[in-house]
DNA sequence: CCGGATCCGTTTCGATACTG
DNA sequence: CAGTATCGAAACGGATCCGG
């Protein structure tokens, strides 16, 4: 295991639990592209904008498997890649990404219209369906 | 500025932003102790079962001051003493943490019961208003 | 080529001791 | 009580190498 080899395992207290999840810069992103940017190769997530390291990146993509946050399996269509997953689990965090968008969309310039902001607002529940329905159906084809 | 001399400025794309917040551990438990916890001291933090080292503490206080989630006042009940309490920005981090904590519940063991992360579920607006209220409340007095 | 593993210089973190 | 100063340990990023 490269990188950060000493794993912390326990947690008691509500967040904590997430705080692995959530405290850490890389794996949030990684779960977001999973989640809203169609992204499921090595090469999808270091290509990102935000340029995440090789090391790095095996690293996270490591302890979000072991967490049961994703899942890597190889490409149905081309088996020599692979690809990288949301479980149940992982699809799961859709609601808190919402909110974390929609705070930003808050406060902050982003990429997001405020038609969107607002339709996202509305139709929360539905946004999330669309979204984890979008990560789930283009990984299982 | 102790630690971390390097202030990123920018940001585009939704979620980004919100990951200075949320990408760092400190951060969050900071953000939930004046949400849910009424810790509002230095002292409180530093206390806190996860034990923040000082100068990590009074870094991700300064960083979320210059952000505008967290501001600092003289406790009107003992000037001596430092307050550090929620913007309105901050206090609408709230619906991130709630669903962070409903997602925790449902895939790790926490500290909530079932009844109430039914409570929470069912009454998630009335959950995080009273969590402002009471943080703003012992806030201002 | 893709998905990593390994090495390495630099930056950041964080435990502890200390100070106004 | 609310922070600084110090300093070793970790994490990072960049480059490069490797097996299928």
């Amino acid at each position: 295991m490269p990188v950060r080899a000493t794993a912390k395992r326990r947690s008691a207290c509500p967040i904590n639990v997430a705080l692995e999840v959530f405290g850490d810069h890389w794996s949030l992103l990684i779960v977001r592209d999973l989640l809203f940017k169609g992204r499921h190769t090595f090469a999808d997530f270091a290509g990102a904008e935000e340029s995440i390291a090789t090391n790095v990146l095996t690293d996270r993509l490591t302890k979000l498997e072991r967490d049961g946050i994703i899942r890597r399996r190889p490409d149905p269509a081309d088996r020599r890649r692979v690809r990288y997953e949301l479980t149940d689990k992982g699809l799961d965090l859709a609601p808190v990404l919402v909110e974390m968008i929609l705070w930003s969309a808050r406060y902050e310039r982003t990429a997001a219209t405020p038609a969107e902001v607002r339709e996202m607002t509305k139709r929360k529940a539905r946004f999330i369906a669309a979204a984890q329905a979008s990560s789930r159906t283009s990984a299982s084809r």
